[in-house]
DNA sequence: GGTTGCATGTAAATGGTTACATGATTGT
DNA sequence: ACAATCATGTAACCATTTACATGCAACC
C-alpha cells in the first residue's frame, strides 16, 4: 500500500485536495489503518497527474497558497479498482509499548502503570472518536464494518491492559524481591 | 524502533547469531508486534560491531559459513536499557485487509467471504501458535504478558470477522440489489 | 504573543526491502 | 528432483519521514 496508491483511494470517494487527503488519513475514515506524511501525498499527487490518474482544478486564494482540488479521471479510477485485486498482506503491528512491557522486568513499576494508563486512555479516546464519526453517520457497509473492527479491537485491548496490569506489577516487583535476596 | 535497537534487545536475552535473530521475529518472542529482515539485520549488527555494542565469536562450520556469535558488551547493554526510556509511539497498524473491507462495494461477495476466512483462519492460527509458545513456558512476566495481550487483540479481530461477515455480504448485496433497480 | 488551522511544496537524510550470490544438508 | 533449513552478506532500489520554507487568519 504506497502513498499513490492511498491516494486514489480517498479521492474515489470524491475529490479533494493534498490537505485533506491528509485529514482522511487523521481524522477521517482512513484513520486508524493507514497513514501518509505531507512530504509523501504532495509528491504522489504530482506523479498521479503526470501520469494522467488525477486532474487538478486549482483554486485562487488569498492569503493562502492556491487550492489544488484533485479528483479522479476515468484511468484512475480503474487503476484504484485494480488495486483491490491485491492479496492482502498480513497486517503489520509495531508496538513500542509491547517492546517496552515486553522488558518490564527493566521498567520501575510506577512507569509500567503510566504507560499501562497513558495507553487505555489513548484507547478510550479513540474509540469514542470512532463512535462519534459512527454517529455522524456513514452508512456505507464496508465503512461500518471496518470502525466495528477497529472498535473491538481497541476494546480488547484497553480491557487486556487494565485487567492484567496489576498482575504484571506484582510478578515484577515479586522477581525484583526474589533477586534482593 | 530501529534494526539496531530490536537487534540489542534479541541480545539482551543472550548471545545469538544474525539467523537467530531473524527467528525471533519470525517464530520466536517478538514476533508479531516487530520485524526485520536480513538485509537490515546484518548490516546493523556489523555496525552494532564497529561501535563495541556487541563483541563477535567466530565459529566455523562445514559447508555452511562461519556462524557469528553475537553477545552484548556492557557498553550495550546500556544503550539498550536507555532505549527503554523513550516515549512509545501509539501503535502503527497497516492493515491491507482493512483497506480492501473498507471497499466491499467494489468487492464481489464470494471474495470477501474468502478474505475473511483466510483471515479468521490466520488469526486462529497465530492463536494457536501462542499457546504453543506460552506451553513451552517462560514466567518471564513481560513475554506472558505481551503474549496475553496479542492473544486477546487476536482473538477479538476473529470473533468480529466471523460474526460480522455475513452481515457485511448482506449489505453489499442489497446495495448491488439496489443500484440495480 | 503564541499556537492552531489552513495550504503547498522541496530536499536531505533515513532506513529498509528485495533480489542476488553461495552452498551443504536433510527431508519429501 | 525440489524445497526447505541453515548461514552470511552486498547492493540497487524504493519509499517515507523530517525539517525547512512561506504566510495569513483566528483564537486564546
Amino acid at each position: 500500500m504506497d502513498v499513490k496508491t492511498l491516494c486514489l483511494a480517498v479521492l474515489s470517494k470524491g475529490q479533494a485536495t493534498g490537505y485533506e487527503i491528509k485529514k482522511a488519513f487523521e481524522e477521517g475514515p482512513f484513520s486508524h489503518f493507514q497513514t501518509a506524511s505531507f512530504g509523501a501525498i504532495y509528491p504522489a499527487l504530482a506523479r498521479l497527474t503526470a501520469e494522467g490518474m488525477v486532474t487538478v482544478t486549482v483554486q485562487a486564494q488569498d492569503g493562502k497558497p492556491d487550492k489544488k482540488i484533485y479528483e479522479l479521471t476515468a484511468q484512475g479510477r480503474n487503476a484504484f479498482l485494480a488495486t483491490l485485486d491485491i492479496q492482502p498482506a498480513p497486517n503489520q503491528i509495531r508496538s513500542d509499548l509491547l517492546f517496552l512491557l515486553f522488558f518490564a522486568e527493566h521498567l520501575p513499576p510506577t512507569r509500567i502503570l503510566t504507560l499501562i494508563d497513558a495507553r487505555v486512555a489513548a484507547y478510550t479516546a479513540m474509540i469514542s472518536q470512532m463512535d462519534d464519526l459512527n454517529a455522524q453517520g456513514n452508512c456505507d457497509p464496508g465503512h461500518q464494518f471496518v470502525r466495528g473492527f477497529g472498535r473491538s479491537v481497541y476494546q480488547a485491548a484497553a480491557d487486556y491492559l487494565a485487567t492484567h496490569r496489576d498482575t504484571l506489577v506484582a510478578q515484577v516487583s515479586e522477581q525484583h524481591h526474589e533477586a534482593a535476596e
